[in-house]
DNA sequence: AATTTTTATTGAACGATGTTCATGTTTCCT
DNA sequence: AGGAAACATGAACATCGTTCAATAAAAATT
C-alpha cells in the first residue's frame, strides 16, 4: 500500500513536478482519503525522500551501466559517466531536479537510508580517478571526486534549465565530454607536475 | 515606496530563505494592507525576480572587483572570478539560492528587464577566455565560457549545500581554484593540440 | 469652492494545501 | 463472540497567495 503511494507520487513527481505533489490527488490516486496518507508516511518531506531513493537507485544502475561495455579507459570511463548522469538527467528531468529542489528543514535532519544512497555516487567516479591520479590520497581522491561529480552536475543543471537559452542536447553532450576531458587532463598534468609547487 | 516593499523582500529572503517570503509580513513591515502589496506589484514572481534582479546586480559588481586589482593573468583572473563568486554565494547564501531556487511558469516567461540581466555575468569569464583560447570563434567562446561557470556554479552549490557532510569554506575554495587551473589548462592544451582530433 | 472622476487602500473573503483528530470501521488474536 | 489494536474517514484548522467590493483619498473639472 505504501509503495501505491510511492509509486504514485513518483509518477506524479514525473509529470507535474514537484511543486505539483498534492496530497488529496495522490490519495485520490490511490483510493483513500488524504488523511489515510499520513498513516503510511509521516508527512510529504518522507514521501519526497523515498521517491528520492528510487531515483538515486535508478541513477546509479544507469551510471554502472555506462562502464560495463566494452574496456574503456579510465579516462573515457569518467566521459561515459559524466554523459549517462546528462542523459539520465535529460529523459528524468522532473525527478532528478526533485532530488536537489527539495530541502528539508533545519532542526528535522535526513534519515539514515536516505543519506546512505547520496554517497555511492561518488564511487563510479572514484575508481577511475584513482587509476589516473597514482599519487593522491584516498581522502584527497574522495574530495577530488566530488568536485568533479559537482562540476559536472552544475553544466547538466544550468544546461537543462533552458532559463534563458535553450540548448539543444547534443550540444550539451559534446561540452560536458569536451570539460571532463579539458578536466582530468589538467589534474593528470598538475599532478605529475607537483600539485601545488606549480602555482 | 516599490523600492521599500522589494527591500523588505531582499531582507525577508536574505534571513529567511525564499519559502519564508511572507506577504502578509512583508505589508506589516513597510506599513500597509496585505492587499496593497499588489498595487505595487503583481504578484510574488515579479517580486522575487526584482530581488534576484538586485542580487545579481551586485555579483556583478563583485567579479568586477575580483579582477580589478593587480595585473592578473587570464588564468589567474578565471581563478579569482571563480572564487569571488564561491565567496559571493557564501555570504549571501539565501539570496544566492533564490535566483536559482525560484522558478517561474511556463506560459509566463520572463519580463525583459530580468533576463538581460544574465547575460552580462559570462562577460567577465569571456574576455580571459578569449586571451587563453585565440583559436576560437566568438560562438565557440560564448559555450565555453558558459560551461565553465557552469561547473564552478555546481561546485559551489553542492559544496554549500552541508546536505550530507559540511565542507569548509577555505577546503571548498582550494578545490575549486585547483578545479577551474585544471579545466583551464585541459582546455589550452586540447586547443593547441587540435581539439576534437585528439579524441 | 463644489462636484465629479479617477486612483489608491483596505481588510474581509476565496480557494488551495498540508496536517490533525475525533469518530467510525476493520482486523485479528484469544 | 468479544475485546484490543490498528486503520480509514472526512470534516476542521492554520496558513498561504490572491481577489474584490467597499471605502477613502486625491485629482480634475466645472
Amino acid at each position: 500500500m505504501r509503495a501505491a503511494l510511492i509509486q504514485a507520487a513518483e509518477g506524479m513527481i514525473a509529470d507535474r513536478g514537484l511543486a505539483g505533489l498534492k496530497t488529496r490527488d495522490l490519495a485520490r490516486e490511490i483510493g483513500c482519503a488524504n488523511g489515510a496518507v499520513y498513516n503510511l508516511v509521516a508527512d510529504v518531506d518522507e514521501l519526497i525522500l523515498r521517491v528520492g531513493s528510487r531515483t538515486l537507485r535508478r541513477l546509479d544502475e544507469a551510471l554502472t551501466l555506462a562502464t560495463s561495455s566494452g574496456e574503456p579507459s579510465p579516462r573515457e570511463s569518467l566521459v561515459r559517466i559524466a554523459l549517462a548522469y546528462c542523459d539520465f538527467a535529460a529523459e528524468n528531468l522532473q525527478l532528478w531536479r526533485a532530488l536537489f529542489e527539495h530541502r528539508v528543514q533545519v532542526d528535522k535532519p535526513l534519515p539514515d537510508w536516505s543519506v546512505h544512497d547520496q554517497m555511492q555516487l561518488f564511487r563510479h567516479i572514484y575508481q577511475p580517478l584513482a587509476a589516473l591520479l597514482p599519487g593522491r590520497s584516498p581522502e584527497e581522491l574522495g574530495i577530488t571526486a566530488r568536485s568533479l561529480f559537482s562540476a559536472v552536475h552544475g553544466m547538466v543543471a544550468l544546461g537543462l534549465e533552458q532559463k534563458l537559452v535553450a540548448v539543444p542536447l547534443p550540444a550539451l553532450r559534446n561540452q560536458i565530454a569536451g570539460l571532463v576531458r579539458a578536466m582530468i587532463d589538467g589534474l593528470v598534468a598538475r599532478d605529475v607536475k607537483g600539485a601545488a609547487a606549480a602555482d
